[in-house]
DNA sequence: CAGGATGTCTAGCGTTGCTAGGATGTCGTC
DNA sequence: GACGACATCCTAGCAACGCTAGACATCCTG
């Protein structure tokens, strides 16, 4: 338990995050297909078998980004929402969000709601973040109903089409903003 | 330009389209991961280098089985509209068959709309089956509106967002009918 | 200072998509 | 009917992939 133990552990944890965030970087500048154990390897500056030494494989390191996506997502929602509670308003200021953060950061969002996972969604060992950007919809609806988890359901997926699809090519992306103003009419709370 | 030649494009065609129901079969049996050039080569009992002589490539074959979906897709969502078109169960109808579509031939609705491709999607070289399958959304709310290609998009995302999240685990699957009503109820013309 | 644990690298395995080049067979012409 | 031209098909191989075994170096401990 020497002191020297303590950098190696420290330096471990740091070497940890570089690869995190090397993988992520890679992956926003060329997609995640250009995202090779070889070019990671060598964007870390280390070899390969150094990201096993800190990863089960590949699947894992996205993983690892993934879960750091849900960290700022949460955060990019909360921010979002209007701290006087408008009950459409805030509807509407989440969505813009969240639409925001999958245009800005697609390979983020390939990594968290893409790409094959096995990340548990909608279950005791769901990432808390996880959890609380998905609540962030929640609480755009009235607690007394029952149904509002239902209804951030229908409203992420339909959120979660749109930013696909548009970022895939399918949709225009250029008339994202009408789409999202429709959908929030539709599906806020007062209706008009 | 004798008999053998005729018989030759003949079979030629039989065999172009016997490669794609090879890859569309494999990929609903074991998923596109498991559809490699030479698994196929061996199931249309032919070497690989036969598949480059039809297709460009990889990609050629998961677009060739894409577009036959298109076509599927759209007789299904048409056979599902009634013909008495009450408004709100014509969308209801549409929508569910939709999702059926999805659920049961999930590899055939990746090759479509997950994967990435290079189909033009709402322009002119749009496949006319994909945009017939469209316009069975579109056909769902009031002519003179001028806003229904929007209305389409919008519902298409959603329904599209609730398949994927469903299919990779991220949305509970046992949910979907209850998304889907509060979904047709919401988008209809025909509130209430 | 020796010995064992820890950390890192080189080299290589099996698989992938894809292609070059040779063998085989068929066709039209003399 | 024999022959050159052509089309068809396969064997063999390339580079790149994820991943791993085993050798080397380095460091802490006794």
């Amino acid at each position: 338990m020497s002191v020297t133990r303590e950098r190696r552990e420290r330096e471990r944890a740091q070497r940890h995050q570089l690869i995190i965030t090397a993988a992520r970087e890679l992956a926003e500048a060329e997609g995640w297909e250009a995202v090779t154990t070889r070019r990671l390897a060598e964007r870390v500056e280390y070899s390969q078998p150094v990201l096993y030494s800190h990863f089960s494989g590949k699947d894992a390191i996205v993983r690892a980004v993934a879960i750091d996506g849900f960290g700022e997502l949460a955060a990019h929602l909360h921010r979002a929402r209007p701290a006087d509670p408008e009950p459409r308003q805030a509807l509407h200021a989440v969505c813009r969000a969240y639409l925001e953060f999958a245009t800005e950061r697609p390979a983020l969002y390939q990594a968290m709601f893409v790409l094959p996972t096995d990340v548990k969604f909608a279950h005791a060992e769901t990432p808390p973040p996880l959890r609380a950007a998905f609540d962030e919809f929640v609480s755009c609806f009235r607690p007394d109903d029952a149904r509002r988890e239902l209804f951030a359901e229908v409203v992420w997926s339909a959120l979660h089409g749109m930013a696909v699809l548009s970022d895939s090519g399918r949709i225009p992306s250029d008339g994202q903003e009408e789409r999202l103003d429709f959908l929030v009419a539709r599906f806020s709370d007062t209706p008009g």
